[in-house]
RNA sequence: GUGGCCGUAGCUCAGUUGGUUAGAGCGCCAGGUUGUGGCCCUGGAGGUCGGGGGUUCGAGUCCCCUCGGUCACCCCA
């Protein structure tokens, strides 16, 4: 019984975002959207569950995050669903459903869950933004995409973000090139770290991997990837590469990226930010899937996407000072000492001419309200007492600027009010430091 | 799943070898200013000391359990 006075809070590893915060997230998925609109993707809804075996096939059993950390459960009918721990095996499952005309090119903003232990930068629900862009293998889509992603990064004031990229062949050259990794680091099995050695066989690549110093030194040596590509694939690394540097994205190959989804074929890429010191600092990540399509039960067909962490990203952003958003401002705070008809219809009149206006409630004293005015932020306050009302009057008090107060006619108000909105500079409720405008035009860009 | 650290007001924290009615700053409310916010002053509200059990004359302080938070490993956004 005592459990049930303890208050309730929100489940472990997830997170409330609340308002100003919240007008930051705004503020993200919005110039996200503009930047990959602006290159023909649309936006794309699909459920936030799907039955379980379009993550199992689609994202591979061997994963981790299918295999311990899927939030998987059975509905009333039986049927085994599991919340969406990414973004991309469901919006495969919905081309296949739909075959829209190709190249299809989506957009998606949603939660992924995923059940760790939660951390810095970890959440058991987090939000992830992506594209995914599928029908074409052709190279130059996986610079296209892989640009999006910096330009958006870079677009939100982040200096400093390190792009991975590397190829991991398809199954004409995997295979051989897998058999040949195993060969070598079966005789070198007693020196791997121990989970290692057990997954040597099953996933020999996760191996090349491992931050661990013994692994480290076995792989020092260990055949690559990149030198065991076939023709076709080859070309292609050269092709994206090429575009890489063509459109100005600093990256660097990384031989011993290796990602956790089982799909990916031919180009993944990670984008990490330096900036965060806490040990999750991979913001964003993708790469080419060429056989998901298929495995989802739908025609061949080649496909690409990414991914960007929405709470990784803030986070790097915090780290850096950038993207400060401000909120915008109420333009006026009506304050009602004469019992409070006025304000009520007054907000209501300003609302409706397209104007923001908020007021205090309870019939508090002048000071009080004019309190709750200035810390609202608005930018003037909108004062009735006996006077005025008497006179058919309103004060318009500026609170933002320096400026004398004037008397206007009741009629008067909802101009009066808008001019004052139109020279006055915007402070947010509570705003601390740095106060930027809340129109999002100059970023400056440093490439390394 | 494994391990370290931490749970005292809305927030950030103090709380002396266990010892009377548990404190501060900020925030909030009210007043100083019977018509005017930001600064200043005064007062006030607000605490199951995470929860349960134990030791003790006495527990915020010691012990056990439990719940929660946090950081790290694994892996990932």
């Amino acid at each position: 019984m005592a459990d049930d006075l303890q208050p309730a809070r929100a489940p472990g590893g997830t997170r409330d975002v609340l308002f100003p915060e919240s007008a930051r997230w705004e503020a993200l998925v919005a110039r996200f959207a503009a930047v990959v609109e602006a290159a023909g993707y649309g936006l794309a809804h699909t459920p936030i569950f799907e039955e379980t075996r379009v993550f199992r096939r689609g994202i591979g059993a061997g994963s981790d995050v299918v295999g311990k950390e899927m939030y998987e459960f059975e509905d009333r009918g039986g049927r085994s669903l599991a919340l969406r721990p990414e973004g991309t095996a469901p919006l495969v499952r919905a081309f296949v459903q739909h075959r829209p005309p190709v190249p299809w090119k989506a957009w998606y903003v949603t939660p992924a869950f995923r059940y760790e232990r939660p951390q810095a930068g970890r959440y058991r629900q987090h939000h992830q933004l992506g594209v995914e862009a599928i029908g074409t293998g052709d190279a130059d889509l996986d610079v296209e995409v892989i640009a999006l992603a910096h330009d958006l990064l870079a677009g939100v004031g982040l200096s400093r973000v390190d792009l991975k990229v590397h190829s991991m062949g398809d199954p004409t050259c995997r295979p051989a090139y897998l058999e040949e990794l195993r060969a070598y680091l079966r005789p070198r099995r007693a020196e791997l770290c121990a989970e290692h050695a057990e997954r040597l066989e099953a996933n020999p690549l996760r191996v090349l991997d491992c931050k661990r110093p013994e692994c480290r030194a076995v792989t020092a040596e260990a055949p690559r990837m990149l030198d065991h590509l076939c023709e076709a694939c080859r070309r292609h690394f050269d092709r994206v590469r090429e575009g890489l540097a063509a459109l100005d994205v600093p990256f660097a190959v990384d031989d011993r990226l290796v990602r956790g989804f089982d799909y990916y074929t031919r180009t993944t890429f990670e984008f990490t930010a330096p900036s965060l010191d806490a040990a999750q600092n991979g913001v964003g990540g993708g790469g080419r899937y060429d056989g998901l399509v298929e495995v989802m039960g739908g025609p061949p067909t080649p496909g690409i996407g990414f991914g960007i962490g929405i709470e990784r990203l803030l986070l790097a952003c915090d780290a850096e000072q950038a993207f400060v958003v401000e909120p915008p401002a109420l333009d006026a705070f009506v304050v009602d000492v004469v019992g409070g008809a006025t304000a009520r219809d007054l907000t209501a009149r300003l609302r409706r001419s397209g104007l923001r206006a908020d007021r205090a409630f309870d019939g508090r004293s002048m000071r009080s309200q004019l309190k709750a005015a200035d810390r609202s932020g608005a930018r003037c306050a909108v004062i009735v007492g006996p006077d005025e009302l008497a006179a058919g009057e309103v004060a318009i008090r500026p609170l933002r600027v320096d400026e004398e107060q004037v008397s206007v006619p009741l009629d008067a108000v909802v101009d009066a009010v808008r001019q004052r909105a139109a020279k006055t500079p915007q402070r947010a409720p509570d705003a601390s430091g740095t106060a930027e405008d809340e129109h999002e035009d100059e970023h400056e860009e440093e490439n390394p």
